[in-house]
DNA sequence: TATGAATGAGTCTTCATTCAT
DNA sequence: TATGAATGAAGACTCATTCAT
């Protein structure tokens, strides 16, 4: 009957380590962050990250797995919209809401898609993996709207994210993200 | 007859370096990059590269410059072309020409902005300068195409090829790129 | 019966790196004392010193530190003699009995003093800290014989064991050192 | 016919490296002292020192040689003076004058021996020699004023002297000089 | 499971000294 | 003699990973 006093632990801990992971890599990137500094984000003693995950790698793989989810949830918001087109507006909308924070540290997903694919492990197919998915998952909404060029579409509106994202990360400018949403909201209207 | 046995050397080293740099800082990121790596790649001896530049980052530094210039020769050559839209087109057949590099590594321009935009140094100031160089000569064919909205077109068609890059990388997938900028050159049509 | 085997550790460990490093610094000198230098005095791996000390600088701070507490043990051990005159005699005793040691690395207070007014850091600070404690002792003593002059007596007996110890170091001889301090008890003497 | 343009050359330059190396290393202390930093000071090329010299060690030794001839000098001048007790008091006066740049960087004689006595190199034996010499001087003239414990007494001056020295550089405050140099004026008196 | 401490390989940087001309 | 450039041997510091308890 003693326990409490100190935080959650067990499986609760592994999921705040990924969690804690997935934040600090986005805001400090991969090779600006070490071990410890994911260890204090979580509160977790950095000997104890090991027994959790054997590598580094392996935590940043539990990084990209968390927020895979959290993409999961958001496409799942996204489903409960009636049509494909609102659902595509909805995740624009989703992206300027995010504005700011992308204006100081970038897209989480592309930044991380950019640091990986560097790297010889096979930590960047895991982050290829969450793009496809998010890649199929939009592809489908065109599909409904009727398109034959669905893939290219989805291609060309992902793409259109990542690029948004980086500029408005460079410059520091989250109004880019605005105006450019704006500009692709009236380019899906036109799709119809 | 006698001409080579040995390197190049005096400033001709410190543009070997900077180049050899900004090759290496592409394929391998600016993380993963030793200087011993760079002097590798350059024949140059480690210790040797302190007498050009005085840290790592100025060698950083010189590389985004190089880079700067190799982009500022591709605008030049751009500008021989009689028309904006022309120029714009050379610029996607610029980038479906480098398709294969860009699977591989990404775009250079855009994987330094954005490993550099996570670090505290000027490095991302330096690049953000390269991409706003390239964005204004952007939005001048746009304006001269005659359109208001020119920097909002520039904004766009910088991003769709930095995102195009991003997916075509994280893929190694170099058709994507081309896909994509059959696209853009429609819609640079769709625009007179 | 299980106790020694392994060195022992814990805050034991971080003393013994403090306490080395004053010594090796002592004999050494600062600049020519490496951290591997001081680790192996410790019987410590290099790697390990960084644990208990963020820099050298650090380090070098704790072994002044540590230098401080044993002159204060020594000052606290001088306090039990009952008149201001026995303990500056004493005081001179122990510069007597430290003669060898000064003669081979000099006086460890004066000696760091020396080399760390030359640094920007504020190590010169620290070690002036400790001198000016012992002045102000000094003078007590001085004033507790009724002498409105203790502070200029104080700096002057002061800087007389510092310069003798340089000479008595300079030339490698003991005896100076031994001289000078009976010439200053008389001088004590003559001051009642 | 066609020389100058240049400054001096020759034995002019290994001179004038020489007493460069005496300036920089006082103020800066030799081990923060790069070869380098004396060239530069010199306004020689770094290649060109060791055309004078085949070592780092050599140049300070030369330094060292250099001061030694700038301490010769101080004294042909104070054997001017008709008495003993003059000469020393002005001995003590050109302390005095020496003052702010003592509180600065200390006795330049007395810096050198506390730095090259922790030195394996022959160094220390130079500088010792140099404070020998002066020792030598400053006991003829204690002798000459009928003092049978001349040395002893010569070395307690110069002692005091190194050791306010040292006080007055640790406490940046030139004023110790000066009370000090009063108050062995007064004893200098008292000896007659 | 938990945790402070330990370890060692790797990286940047400095600098005396040497070399080619 | 003169000089810019070259070289390599350290040295400080970081950090993923492991160990002992």
């Amino acid at each position: 009957m003693t326990d409490s006093k100190k935080v959650e632990r067990g499986p609760g801990k592994r999921e705040r380590l990924a969690s804690a992971a997935a934040e600090v890599l986005h805001t400090q990137g991969v090779a600006q962050t070490t071990l410890a500094d994911i260890a204090k984000a979580a509160e977790v003693p950095v000997g104890n990250v090991y027994y959790y995950f054997k590598t580094k790698d392996q935590l940043v793989e539990a990084a990209i797995d968390a927020h895979s989810r959290t993409l999961d949830g958001m496409i799942a918001a996204l489903d409960e919209l009636p049509t494909p087109a609102d659902r595509l507006k909805a995740l624009l909308g989703g992206w300027v809401e995010q504005r700011e924070l992308t204006a100081r540290y970038g897209c989480p997903t592309g930044t991380l898609a950019s640091e990986l694919d560097k790297r010889a492990d096979g930590l960047d197919r895991s982050i290829a993996a969450v793009i496809e998915a998010l890649l199929n998952w939009t592809e489908r909404q065109f599909a409904q709207m009727g398109r034959a060029d669905a893939r290219e579409l989805a291609v060309a509106l992902i793409a259109a994210h990542q690029g948004i994202s980086l500029l408005t990360n460079t410059f520091r400018d989250p109004d880019l993200m605005t105006t450019e949403a704006r500009r692709l909201e009236r380019w899906i209207d036109s799709l119809t």
